[in-house]
RNA sequence: GCGGUCGUGGCGAAGUGGCUAACGCAUCGGUCUGUGGCUCCGACAUUCGCGGGUUCAAUUCCCGUCGAUCGCCCCA
């Protein structure tokens, strides 16, 4: 019986390991500095915290939820974002009475059933920040700060920065009312996408690709902020103009959770086929509260760890690679065997990267196996090596080759 | 969820309705009983994603299925 993996999911392996340790490290370091604090909740959590927090309307839960019952009945569900959970985690161990603004950051995997292609698959990994209790403008922009940081760090290029206010509830249904009245005329000339949005979710008329000039002097969200939110709005980008934040302000920018309201912001780059985005996120001033919460404010985001590889990739920079060998150690004959053994170990105790072989190959062959191993030096134990309690130790750069006693093995490693 | 393309050894890649399924790289062995990155020789797919059908005969044709990939939708 031969297994695939299942679809949409995806190993990595040692080689590409090291690339995912280095994205996770760099979020990790730029979290310490910003003073943003790891916290690790379930993979999977209550179905009702994700269709109260995420929506009941959104797709996420409408059709991409991996939904299962445990043998108590109770409904269960992968978590299919982040933020959801740590709120809940948030508001269950009352964080919130915590004096400070709670500033947390996650990096873990998601799931959800919906069709893979490049950059997008049905477990995927997301690093995500919260900072919760705080309405500041500034925090907003710290956030958004901290992603840009982030992608900065890795080192990508021409990541770019699309921000909006979505408001609060009461200007985005005074909104939505507007755009119906707006596209009602010429609803029937529109795409069928279009008409199911018309209903549904009105705001996304505008991301139509098909009928771009139908939107042609649509409203704009922006002018129906009331003016706490638009000073709000305005103050987000005014802090983001003393970072040299490189931003621009996308008025039919909206993001597919429920939860949003006031300040939605993508990261956008090129190089992942159709898909752009890499990341996103905003703020959440009801979210805690609707999770069983006080009334307290939060904003976050939420950045797609292999879209962040896939850039790189795209933009051939240089990735880590895998620690290179020490040593490798060839023993001749079955007499070197057990010594051979021993030494090894001797050298990784001695903090020195040593392998052996162990497949009986022939002494030519571990040349090319130390070689595959990136290996600096090669330890050759023979008779005449074991007789002299020697060993002869050929630095394979350059090919020099000297016999030391045992007693200077490792320092000769050591020494270069 | 809808549509297009694709699925041959570890990797890359030919190929055909029918004798032993090219080739390249990699790997292992010999050439070289203890010194690599060269040469030459040899080994390495009871099998062409899986299941079924058509046929005297299918890896090659048809259907289904699983998977990959691209686009739509949506998003990280």
């Amino acid at each position: 019986m031969k297994f695939q993996k299942p679809r949409g999911t995806h190993d990595i392996l040692p080689q590409e390991a090291v690339v995912w340790r280095w994205v996770e490290q760099t979020a990790r370091e730029v979290c310490d500095r910003f003073r943003y604090r790891e916290i690790r909740t379930p993979i999977f959590e209550s179905t009702g915290l994700f269709e109260r927090g995420v929506g009941e309307t959104t797709d996420i839960v409408e059709k991409e939820m991996y939904t299962f019952a445990d043998k108590s009945e109770r409904s269960l569900t992968l978590r299919p974002e982040g933020t959801a959970g740590v709120v809940r985690a948030y508001v269950e161990n009352k964080l919130y009475a915590e004096p400070d603004v709670q500033k947390l950051f996650y990096i873990g995997p998601m799931f959800r059933n919906e069709r893979p292609m490049a950059g997008r698959n049905r477990q995927f990994h997301q690093f995500g920040v919260e900072a919760l209790n705080s309405s500041d403008p500034a925090i907003d922009a710290e956030v958004i700060a901290l992603g840009f940081s982030i992608y900065e760090a890795l080192g990508l290029r021409n990541v770019r920065v699309e921000i909006n206010s979505v408001g609060t509830p009461e200007c985005r249904s005074a909104y939505r009312q507007a755009l119906r009245d707006f596209f009602a005329p010429k609803l029937a000339l529109m795409c069928p996408d279009c008409q199911s949005r018309f209903d549904r979710n009105a705001m996304r008329l505008l991301d139509c690709k098909v009928d771009t000039q139908a939107c042609e002097g649509a409203p704009s969200i922006l002018e129906f902020l009331d003016e706490a939110a638009n000073e709000h709005f305005q103050n987000v980008q005014a802090h983001l103009k003393a970072l040299d934040i490189p931003f621009v302000v996308n008025p039919s920018l909206v993001r597919g959770l429920d939860y949003y309201t006031h300040t939605a912001f993508e990261y956008m780059a090129e190089g992942i086929g159709a898909i752009t985005t890499i990341g996103g996120g905003g703020r959440f001033n009801g979210l805690v509260e609707a999770v069983g919460g006080p009334e307290q404010s939060g904003v976050g985001l939420g950045l797609g760890l292999e879209r962040a590889i896939l850039i790189a990739q795209a933009q051939q920079l240089e990735l880590p690679k895998e620690t290179a060998l020490d040593v490798f150690v060839a023993g001749l004959g079955e007499a070197a065997e057990l010594v051979t053994f021993e030494w090894v170990h001797k050298l990784r105790k001695a903090g020195i990267r040593a392998e052996r072989d162990y497949q009986s190959r022939k002494f030519k062959t571990l040349f090319k196996a130390a070689e595959r191993q990136n290996a600096r030096w090669m330890a050759i134990l023979g008779d005449d090596e074991l007789a002299q309690q020697v060993v002869t130790l050929k630095y394979l750069s350059t090919g020099e080759q000297q016999t030391v006693p045992w007693t200077e093995w490792i320092s000769t490693i050591q020494s270069k």
